[in-house]
DNA sequence: AAGCATTTTGCAACCGGTTGCAAAAATGAT
DNA sequence: ATCATTTTTGCAACCGGTTGCAAAATGCTT
């Protein structure tokens, strides 16, 4: 079907060596040579075969791009960023999603089948122990949205999550608020915990504020409201911080189908500053999460393991900020 | 670095082609074989190259997944459905971002270059001619989302925009609107230009009924809110049909800040029914887009493609139907 | 146990490229 | 024009698999 190396070094008449030298940059070929060559393929139409010199240079160009979170909008972002950026550098994402029935095992498997270069686990849900059966194959791996750590395993782009929930707890006490809340995301999520942990460590600083906790079943729209409301028919608190932002809408949403006001009767913090945050109608206080950041960083480390397999493990982490819009109430 | 088919066979004392047929289904293995070549697999860990066998097979498994809306909520759920979709069947979707700038003949050839098997092209906004680049290059190709043709030249699943125009024109007749309006996405987008088609065309039948329309810069919350307030402060129509769920969300947006009321003052129908739209706080009124079956279909058609790649082009047109939430007053 | 049909196995060529090495060609110095 | 040096080119082996074909092994019949 498609056009060789073969066809092309006959129609010009040289040797397969040289067609093949005149696609692969670095080369040694002379100008009246790589005219010749170039003539021909351009009549038979001819573009090499990324697959097949594969082989040889041990290079596909091809990273896995697996991820787990594809029901929150703030992941088109990071798509959006991880496509463009590693096509930038003429690599090819590999997309891999990863659902609750699928087995962590095969995907593993598969991608290396597909000989990829390196792997991007982009969730902030997954164990880093996911992340490591690819660093266990010999694969390059960079988790993004990972769970920090101190003495990380394999290298990690993300936040502190921890210094986050205090970040959240501070902005709230701040503000005054005499009972406040942490309403979770999935409990399991190391985010989660990691932002619970944040949370409460702070809190423990002022044993005059109300603390109560409770945590969504996903980081979702439909979850953040259904906690919400289950929060207002008991007694709610004065403030909650939220998992994350879409998680906060949903609660936004029951709050505001419950007649309450906010930030009036209800105060909400969110996390990650997705696009919709700033929606008018919307205008979600949150924690901004430096995804842009986080994405152009990740791809960086894997460009450098790209070179370098064997680079010792580090953990990038972004400071996140607080961005004020209408959803706690001012400071007193 | 990773093991080979002949590490393997040498291991279990057995030629290369012994272990080859073990892991191709289908080929003459005995018992006694496989068992002695699946422990020696096992035991150095073995898993054949997927790349290296499409050499000789002809086959990668890879599809490429090629679209330029990263920035419509919608897409996610595009992703998410074709990704587990194609994963289901053993496909792999290599994601090509198709940015402004990205040449769009550059992105033909790199999927070319890394052979995938077929190609879905999955927008709303893109030519048809695009698609039929890599028909022309004799690659299987289909276009989700794309534009309906009665003569299609390349296989094309998606809605009727130009019914889905005079669906919802009808549908604001229906409620006793006497001026009312077509906010339209893109102008360039062949979705836009054929509901717009529609739309009019409906309206044309109504010479009593006021009807003015303009564009949006884009299909996004912004651009929507932008066109809603630039016409509010020229006199706005009673009711809009949106270019889509995004739009008309970034309208609502424009109105409420206006000071108006939804929807007595002004209603808003949109398009897509993405899941947004169903947010207790959003409450669009809507056309329902049936994209979980144009992305099964999709994938069905490309299935089927690879088998028979000359198969004759057809068009998949599935019906849409307008779901009634709270932006548009009930019918007299 | 021999004869035949059927299944299983290995050989070797091939898929579409790359690359080390040595021969050939071009360049430069004298 | 000669020779040493550098650059360009082709040969042939290899990357990790698959597959048609013929030989070897097995199963079945009588």
């Amino acid at each position: 079907m498609a056009v060789t190396l073969k066809e092309v070094a006959e129609r010009a008449g040289v040797s397969r060596s040289a067609v093949s030298r005149t696609f692969t940059d670095g080369a040694s070929v002379s100008d009246k040579m790589r005219r010749k060559v170039e003539k021909a393929a351009r009549e038979l139409g001819y573009s090499p075969n990324a697959l097949a010199s594969s082989l040889t240079t041990g290079r596909t160009k091809l990273i896995g791009l697996v991820s787990n979170n594809f029901h929150n909008p703030i992941f088109l972002e990071v798509f959006d960023l991880f496509t463009r950026g590693l096509q930038d550098r003429g690599l090819r994402p590999l997309l891999v999603n990863l659902t609750d029935e699928t087995d962590p095992e095969a995907s593993v498997r598969m991608l290396r089948q597909y000989s990829v270069d390196g792997v991007v686990v982009a969730s902030s849900t997954l164990p880093p122990g996911f992340a490591k059966a690819f660093r266990d194959a010999g694969v390059p791996v960079v988790h993004s949205f990972g769970r920090y750590s101190s003495a990380p395993q394999v290298h990690v782009v993300g936040i502190d999550n921890v210094e986050c929930g205090r970040m959240a707890a501070q902005t709230l006490i701040a503000r005054g608020y005499t009972h406040m809340a942490f309403m979770g995301g999935p409990e399991d999520a190391t985010s989660t915990q990691d932002r619970f942990t944040g949370f409460m460590s702070e809190m423990t600083k002022h044993p005059d504020i109300q603390t109560t906790y409770s945590f969504a079943e996903a980081y979702s729209f439909d979850a953040g409201r259904k906690e919400m409301l289950r929060l207002i028919d008991a007694s709610p608190a004065q403030a909650y911080f939220c998992g994350d932002d879409v998680l906060s809408i949903g609660a936004l949403s029951a709050i505001e189908d419950s007649n309450l006001r906010v930030p009036e009767d209800i105060g909400i913090i969110g996390l990650n500053d997705m696009e919709m945050a700033r929606w008018e109608n919307i205008d979600l206080t949150t924690i901004h999460q430096p995804i842009r950041q986080i994405v152009t960083s990740s791809i960086e480390l894997m460009v450098a393991m790209l070179n370098e397999p064997d680079r010792y493990p580090e953990a990038r982490i972004f400071p996140c900020s607080v961005v004020e819009r209408g959803t706690l109430r001012p400071a007193p």
